[in-house]
DNA sequence: ACCTGAACACCGTTCAAGT
DNA sequence: ACCTGAACACCGTTCAAGT
């Protein structure tokens, strides 16, 4: 029985931590948190448990390799151009100069589809974002939109503010709609999601949710990624107009 | 060894789904989102796991009503005077009719309020915000902000995505804070953390983490509530600007 | 109607043993 | 140095049985 040991891998290429890590993200992206658990991480990779203990500390640690990656991945992109067309992918070489508000359009905008890709993701951003040691996933958020703030001209003692409040409706924002990812992932397509959502929203108590039920038609017709664009563009506004470049 | 039996609770009251929703959050307040198990919750109720099932349909089912007891909690306080001394304490009757601007900073603080004292809702908040069958906690705090985004005088077409917005700013915000309040909670006080993370941005390497070393110094005296509260600000001011009421 | 508690399947983690 | 796999403690959940 030893022959029929899976090998939903081929069995050349030893163990590594990254094959490991990479394994887990597969294992997320296909189920969610849920999904991660030793016993599938060892099928995927035709090993035991003690095996991938040598590589990994813990499944936490595991966890916030996954999420660094990943996160890596999608700030490295440091795309460029004007979101002009929402549905253009960016694979032509970028070549005009942006202004430091279409970047911090593109690297929000880069983090919005990497937690829409993997929703997962949302939960470690949300809450596990400092860990001790340090984890490198925060810092390298903030830097990369401290850069671009910096670049606005904000005056230096408001900088850390002004990056935090970014990052925050951008955690805040993706998160959101990481669940809505999720569900629409479990059966439904999105359409018929927010439908479903905007007639339950329909139909809450009339005074104690007036508002919530006048805005339900909204909801049903709108665009994510335009939405959460324009989110963007109200902070930066706000920005703008509180902590305006020195005179 | 029946007489043994821990009584952690008075054994008069009969079990309810109240009691046991009550006694879930004071596990997840102690121990935080691991500290909730049905053994510790047989343990603390003198009683067995089917006696929580008759009255709960999972630990899923459990968490949602944990979270709407608490966050129905924080929005029932319905809050008002400015936050001038931002060290007070609500308890006097209020009288004056605040402005929407000051009640949307009172909902925002009393949210960020509540995740602070029970850090394990910015999980469920961040994340599990909308569930099947709908949860009423997401349309409870999208309701208590879109009033006074129409108060605001926000035109109507822009109530969906400016309420969106701010919900997702004081999301966010509070979600790291969460971080932040349960990493001091673990030995360090507060000042201590915020030192260490100061002391371990300066660390990063120069070239990749410019800005963030360049910051680090203003993340080690910040007031949270403050920060929350300019944030908070920043987003009003980006919403006056980019949706003035009709002319 | 409400509760008991043994039992089940599954999980993260450890560790003596192998190569 | 790297891997194996049995074993341990713990978890959510079920269910026949009691009152």
């Amino acid at each position: 029985m030893a022959t029929r040991t899976r090998r939903s891998q081929r069995r050349t290429e030893a163990l590594s931590r990254e094959r490991i890590v990479e394994a887990a993200v597969e294992l997320l992206d296909a189920a969610g948190e849920g999904g991660l658990t030793f016993r599938a991480l060892t099928e995927r990779l035709a090993t035991g448990p003690g095996a991938i203990y040598w590589h990994v500390e813990n499944k936490d640690e595991l966890l916030g390799a996954a999420t660094e990656t990943v996160v890596a991945a999608a700030l490295a992109v440091e795309p460029a151009r004007t979101p002009d067309s929402p549905t253009g992918a960016p694979d032509s070489p970028a070549e005009a100069p942006d202004s430091p508000r279409d970047e911090i359009r593109a690297v929000a905008l880069g983090l919005f589809e990497a937690i829409d890709e993997h929703p997962w993701l949302a939960t470690q951003l949300a809450t596990h974002l400092s860990r001790s040691p340090w984890g490198s996933v925060a810092p390298r958020i903030f830097e990369s939109l401290g850069r671009r703030v910096r670049a606005l001209g904000v005056p230096e003692g408001s900088w850390f503010l002004v990056t935090s409040a970014l990052m925050h409706y951008i955690l805040g924002a993706a998160g959101q709609n990481a669940t809505n990812a999720r569900a629409g992932g479990g059966g439904l397509d999105r359409d018929e999601f927010l439908d479903a959502t905007a007639t339950a929203w329909e139909e809450l108590d009339p005074d104690d949710y007036a508002f919530t039920r006048a805005v339900a038609y909204q909801m049903r017709g709108h665009d994510d990624r335009e939405q959460f664009l324009a989110g963007i563009d109200l902070v930066l506004t706000g920005i703008a107009a509180t902590h305006p470049p020195d005179a």
